[in-house]
DNA sequence: ACCTGAACACCGTTCAAGT
DNA sequence: ACCTGAACACCGTTCAAGT
């Protein structure tokens, strides 16, 4: 019953030397998404590995949602580079695809970052490039836009899988994974009730995620094939 | 300085008369999420709608993930149903992409619940339902999966992109959302760095989302055609 | 067995106080 | 101007106590 005193033991910590800067503070936060997924990423792990306090960020950044799409920019910027080769824009358009694919496989929050907010400018990067290798492909005027977004529904489609698929078993191999996908699906209704379902899933296993993704991709290039000038 | 007492003023609440049950919770957690969007269910206010406390509910449902997802699922049930028609299987896909987007615009939370998680139930029914009516179009075994994913991402991909339209500006018009959106693309990056975006802007305010999704389902369409019989 | 509601363990965000 | 860290206003979830 002593030590009513005011003056509290600990002492503040002393002030950081190096200057906040919003860019270090996102790779910070990337770093930690990366390692430890979407769910580490709290304003107190990143000020702790800032070795400064969870309101001092808010002078860089103006929010959470502000600094995961900020996250998400810097990444994508990197797959949206200054661009196209000499290829024919339909190979550049199959390649640009890839990439993105690539990067939402590297790193799964960014694929829920993606879906989750479409208006972002992750998300409008991702968008302009389509655009604008779709340009060269004699579509008409009035279905380009139409055209794009139907290869940003895709992007966001696989972007929303991967994450799915990492967020609910971080540490099961994919093998383990897709068990208990099967499994939850036999839980839900018995086989006669999802026959495509149950059909499919013995070839989930040995299933290359990023060769779907590309045959959909192929899909929709010969829809444009066969829609500017059909047989 | 009285009132030390033990016993409090307050006296519990009188017991429900009528059991709770999965079904009622579920019902009345979509009721609350047309009415007032996703950030308004919380268990504190669904168990007051219920006239029951927040422990209650977790006899029925074994947490909010499970929620959603069975509200999720009631809904889509809604266009999964009883299925097709005499038409021909691919007007019967059409129909069925576009009555899954209808519901996913009558209620922008189930657009984000079904890109959140692409593997509970509800997007298994859709799954399934796209692969059934895929099978008697003459698509190589091989490709079969593949092709449903693609329908699959389409979905997702138009799921995404509803929820958070109404998610960004809930009692915004129409008008007024793109404007901002639009807004937020000058901002991000100038005229010369979104050349596509930009010259697509003005198309948007007079932009019919369901007629885009349309278009998008016939490329597929069209993309299976062009490979399964190519000229 | 089911319900009640306070308590717990977290969040994002704010803000007075320091430098 | 920027940083600090306690405080605030919320969550989902748990659990002892009631019926």
């Amino acid at each position: 019953m002593s030590k009513k005193d005011g003056s509290k033991d600990a002492r503040r910590s002393p002030r950081r030397r190096d200057a906040l800067s919003k860019r270090v503070i996102v790779q910070t936060a990337i770093d930690i998404l990366d390692a430890d997924g979407e769910e580490a990423l709290t304003f107190r792990a990143l000020a702790a590995r800032l070795s400064t306090g969870a309101g001092a960020l808010y002078h860089h950044v103006s929010n959470k949602d502000q600094l995961l799409a900020a996250a998400a920019t810097n990444l994508v910027e990197r797959v949206t580079g200054p661009a196209p080769s000499s290829d024919s824009s339909e190979a550049t358009l199959r390649t640009l695809m890839l990439d993105v694919f690539d990067v939402i496989r590297a790193h799964p929050w960014l694929g829920a970052q993606l879906s989750r907010a479409p208006w972002q400018p992750a998300d409008l990067l991702i968008f302009e490039r389509i655009g604008e290798l779709l340009a060269p492909l004699q579509i008409p005027d009035e279905m380009r836009f139409d055209v794009a977004s139907a290869f940003m529904n895709h992007v966001l489609g696989a972007a929303a899988q991967q994450a799915a698929g990492t967020c609910i078993a971080p540490n099961l191999d994919r093998a383990a994974f897709l068990e208990k996908v099967t499994a939850g699906w036999t839980a839900h209704a018995g086989r006669d009730q999802l026959p495509f379902v149950h059909e499919i899933a013995p070839q989930l296993a040995h299933h290359d995620d990023r060769q779907q993704f590309a045959t959909g991709v192929n899909l929709l290039l010969a829809g444009i094939a066969a829609a500017t000038h059909p047989c």
